[in-house]
Order: structure tokens, then C-alpha cells, then sequence
DNA sequence: CAAATTCAAAATGTATACATTATACGTTGG
DNA sequence: CCAACGTATAATGTATACATTTTGAATTTG
């Protein structure tokens, strides 16, 4: 509901309403609320209760800059750890993401992405890595998914994803890294506006 | 209690019994159970309750690689958005940390270590990577304290230390990505075998 | 004698009740 | 008329009670 921006940023989450919504009592809502907390979706003020979370443009910008760090990472330990099999799944995915980018459909084509991303993540076989990143990128679906990218923006996404895909499959990590990293600085460009 | 390791790796955790010793009861503990599974310390298994996270070496490695790249990202970020101010509280905790060194003083000497480490990260600021940092070496604080090193390797990591510190004074990332990665490497000869 | 089964004890999952604290509105005093 | 206060309402924080599921051991069965 936080990242389908049901629930306002900001506002506060109370217990009440939001039992009745989901039709449940208070205490394992209060308990997923706790966890939340600890994801940064949600903030805990004593004897406030929660609230949505509200990320400043810096917020965005600074976790974009880890998130980047990570998946080069990532991208290095994939070209060396990932499997051939593993390789060839991702490059599935990457053709799905072709279809959906030309029949334009947007939803699609960017939750594609999104398990792109975590595919050549889950490549590293570094599982502190994957979750990181993981709960880095809930965080910022929101706002990746608000972001809507013109035309020649998109056309230049699909091609970095192209170029991506095909360093893993040469396993050429510093052009993985390169690819990613470009991919991620315009990811910057393109919530910028929205933030 | 986990990172004291008063409740053993693997080992059941017993709401109930934890609720006496702690005074509380059983809801606030669940509460804490949850937050503490998202930060990855303890494991949720449906109708079996909380176990205490039990990390394998892979499991060490991993988050040696990853809180190793993150400090050299914080390394970067920290010659540059640092200001002269807290550069100097860190050379002021690493003046503190020799005195420990010198005593033989184990214990505040790991404090402060880790507190050093934090307050370089804290220069980045980079809330979304102090957040991270923060949480990966709390899982790490265990074994790495328990990790006890050799005479010969404690001096090398003090002077590790220092190198750190004068990179970080001259505002020279290259120097202080080296020195913190070199460190972070030589953590992991230091925890290799108790794992 | 081993394996399966049954049953009681105890654990987790959820709901509800109560205490405490914050909030909002109406009232009173300057 | 505005501000400050007090009270009523409603929120959060905690404890307890109840339902369901697991668990372990004794018993039964092949």
C-alpha cells in the first residue's frame, strides 16, 4: 500500500482504520509495522505510532548512489559467479522486457526491469548483497515508478539494458560495470523532475 | 543478547522464558522479534516462532565483501563531503583507540574501532548507507569480536588505522579506499578460523 | 524390537481488554 | 476577541485470554 501510494507519505498510519481495511486485529498489524520500520518504509514515533515514510530529493538521489555501488558490485561478482544456466534466464527476461517495450506497455516493461535488476543481483550469489539491494530497491519503486521517461529516454534505457546483457554473457565485467553504472546515473535523470 | 551471544546461533527462541527474564510480555517481545528478523539477526518461521540467525563462513565472507565496498564508497564520499570538524573527532577516537592499544585494553579498543569506522561512514552522509553500514556490522559484531587477533596482526591493524586517518586528513580518496579495503581484507584472515 | 500412532503439554498466532498518553474542541478568563 | 485551560475522545502501549498448531513421549501395533 506504501509503494502503490495508497497510503500518503508523510501521514500518519493509523491502527484502527487500517485493521478494519485489511480485517485483522491490531497486534500483527503493529508487528508488520515493526518490521517495516526496520525496511525505512515506515517511521516510529513513541506514543505517535507510525507514519509513510517521506523521502527528501537527496534521500532519492543518495540511495540511487548506493544502489549504484551495489550492483557494480553485484555485476563484478556475476561475471564470475554466475552460471551459464543463471546467464541465460536473465537474457529471458531481458527479451520479455523487448516485447512489453514494444507493444508499450510501461507496467509491464518496468516490473521486467525491476527483476532484471534483482536477477543480476541474485547472480553475485553474495546474500547479504541480494537483500540489501532488494530492500534498497522497495524503497525506491515508488518513486522509479512515478518517473515516467519520454520516448528517446526510454529507447536509451532499452539500449543499456541491451548493453548489459550482453557484457554478462561475454562475462566482461568492466563493461557490465560501465553499463550498469551509466544505467543508474540516468536513472538519477529521470526521477529528478518527480521528487 | 544475540550479539553477546547470550542466545546461541541456531538455537530456539522461546517467548515465554525471554518474557520473565525481560519483564515484559509477550507482545512487545513479538514486536522487537519482528524488527529484528528485518534486520537479518534473528530467522521467522511460520507456527515455529524466532530462531537465532546462524551465519555460515559464506555468510561472513559476504558481508566482508559488501560492508567492504561500502566503506569505500563512504571513503570517497567522506574526503569529499567531510567537513574539517568531524575529520578531526575521528582523529581525535583514533588517538583514544592507541591509548586502549597501548593498555592492551581488548575491549574499548573494539569499541572504539568500530566507532571509528562508523564516524567515517557518518562523513559520507549518506543516510541510506550509514542505515546499511550500520546494520551489516552489527551482524558482524559477534564474530568479529570473538575473532581475537595476534599480537603481530593488532599492530598491523592499528597501523592500517593510522594510514586511514592521514589519507582521510589530506583529503585523499585513493589513499583512504586502499587503507580502508586493505583493512577490511585483513578482517577476514583475522575471523577466518573461528567460523 | 522398531515403527507408527495417539494424546497431552506447550508453543505460536490472533483477538480483545485495559492503562496511559496525545489530541481536539468547547469553555472560561483576561 | 484571543488565548489558555480543562475535559472528552481517540490514539498508542501493554497485558492477558483463547484458538490453533507443533512437539515429544508414552503406548500400541505389526
Amino acid at each position: 500500500m506504501i509503494i502503490e501510494g495508497e497510503l500518503e507519505p508523510g501521514k500518519r498510519i493509523y491502527e484502527g482504520p487500517l485493521c478494519e481495511r485489511l480485517g485483522v486485529s491490531r497486534t500483527p498489524l503493529r508487528e508488520a509495522l515493526r518490521y517495516l520500520a526496520s525496511e525505512g518504509l515506515v517511521d516510529l514515533t513513541p506514543q505517535r505510532g507510525a507514519s509513510v515514510r517521506q523521502f527528501s530529493a537527496k534521500d532519492i538521489q543518495d540511495m540511487l548512489v548506493l544502489i549504484r555501488t551495489l550492483e557494480e558490485l553485484a555485476g563484478r561478482l556475476a561475471c564470475e559467479e554466475g552460471s551459464d544456466e543463471e546467464i541465460s534466464e536473465v537474457r529471458q527476461l531481458h527479451n520479455e522486457m523487448l516485447v512489453y517495450y514494444r507493444e508499450g506497455n510501461r507496467l509491464d516493461y518496468y516490473k521486467t526491469n525491476q527483476r532484471i535488476h534483482s536477477a543480476i543481483v541474485a547472480l553475485s550469489h553474495n546474500e547479504s548483497l541480494i537483500q540489501v539491494h532488494a530492500s534498497l530497491q522497495s524503497k525506491l519503486k515508488r518513486v522509479r515508478f512515478i518517473g515516467h521517461e519520454g520516448k528517446e529516454k526510454w529507447a536509451a534505457a532499452v539500449a543499456e539494458h541491451e548493453a548489459m546483457i550482453r557484457a554478462l554473457e561475454r562475462r566482461d565485467a568492466s563493461a557490465l560495470v560501465a553499463a550498469l553504472s551509466a544505467h543508474l546515473e540516468h536513472a538519477w535523470e529521470r526521477v529528478r523532475d518527480v521528487v
